[in-house]
DNA sequence: TACAGCATGTAACTTGTTACATGATTCG
DNA sequence: CGAATCATGTAACAAGTTACATGCTGTA
């Protein structure tokens, strides 16, 4: 799965300008997806060319113009063989769990600083889909909805859980030094 | 945070070979990082030039010669400075999200293959974590024993909730044809 | 006037992957 | 004899990041 892929299946619901698939990537999407401008253009440049979309340049009043892409049949193809290729687990680098594997050889106050970060993240983040949740629900499938209480679940999950290992952190930690 | 960072990190403990590294990243690493050969020789080549590491040569009776890596004091400084870094959040990208909120586009058959297969991944992660836990279990310190306990939580819950999402997905998409 | 938003794009760089190349020994 | 394990490395490629460059309009 890669910015291709994710590009085209946004296209197959409507056209898009580059600009446009940044915006909708940074509120509804981003909690599973991003990518940046460079990116983007790069990408949608490349899938022009081997004809998976096409370009259309719209003029617009007292703004620069935009390149409106739409999918082609070519495109909707490669489209279907994304969504029928083998799914590919989470890869699950995570930043925390390497440092705590690692977490000896520092202060137990900075591995503390690691957590709370880390809870201040997932709470940020929670909020977010809770927020975009509310304003897009009505809009919604069955698939994007499951997706989204899915997530919704999991960062909650996450959230406490990383407060109970935080908990256990200064309790073991605290044994040691009395 | 990047492979040399994690290496880094391992040689605070011990010396190693980039075999030994890959091994290691094999078994007890591998549910929160992985890296391949064709990473791991380059980083240890440039880390080296650097003055992270320093190399040394050992002949093995009817082994090929390794070359047994150790941290020099730039190296620690180095790794302490990434330990001290912000900390970054999980980047998130799931190819499971990606594929839902196209759902619409095929059929809900490929979707509940989909969530099996998920599932199918991450039950198997979560037995070789427990495999890990209690293999090493003696061995690890307060960090690591909590690191390895937050990530058997996590995909616990994680595969749980996958299949909770399945049923719903059954349920809703199986109203609709009625 | 300066900044924010709209809009596109390039260049240099980083990081990593897969496949290939080499070659010895041990086990079945 | 062939496969697996040990052991190191390179080359071609893929994917993405950040920073830079451009330029217009509307607002504070």
């Amino acid at each position: 799965m890669n910015s291709q892929d994710v590009i085209l299946g946004m296209l197959m619901k409507r056209s898009y300008s580059g600009y446009d698939i940044k915006l909708s990537l940074e509120t509804l999407f981003s909690y599973f997806f991003d990518a940046s401008f460079g990116t983007i253009y790069p990408t949608l440049a490349k899938m022009e060319k081997e004809g998976l979309i096409s370009k259309e340049s719209v003029q617009q009043e007292g703004k620069p113009n935009k390149n409106i892409y739409t999918v082609t049949d070519l495109g909707r193809q490669e489209f279907l063989k994304f969504m029928g290729s083998k799914l590919s687990g989470d890869a699950g680098r995570s930043d925390l769990l390497v440092r705590l594997q690692f977490g000896e050889y520092v202060e137990v106050h900075l591995v503390e600083e690691w957590f709370n970060e880390a809870i201040r993240l997932t709470e940020e983040q929670l909020a977010k889909l809770h927020a975009d949740f509310e304003k897009y629900d009505s809009k919604m499938n069955a698939c994007q909805r499951i997706s989204i209480e899915y997530g919704l679940a999991m960062y909650t999950f996450k959230a406490e859980q990383l407060k109970k290992s935080l908990s256990q952190l200064k309790e073991r930690t605290g044994e040691k030094q009395l």
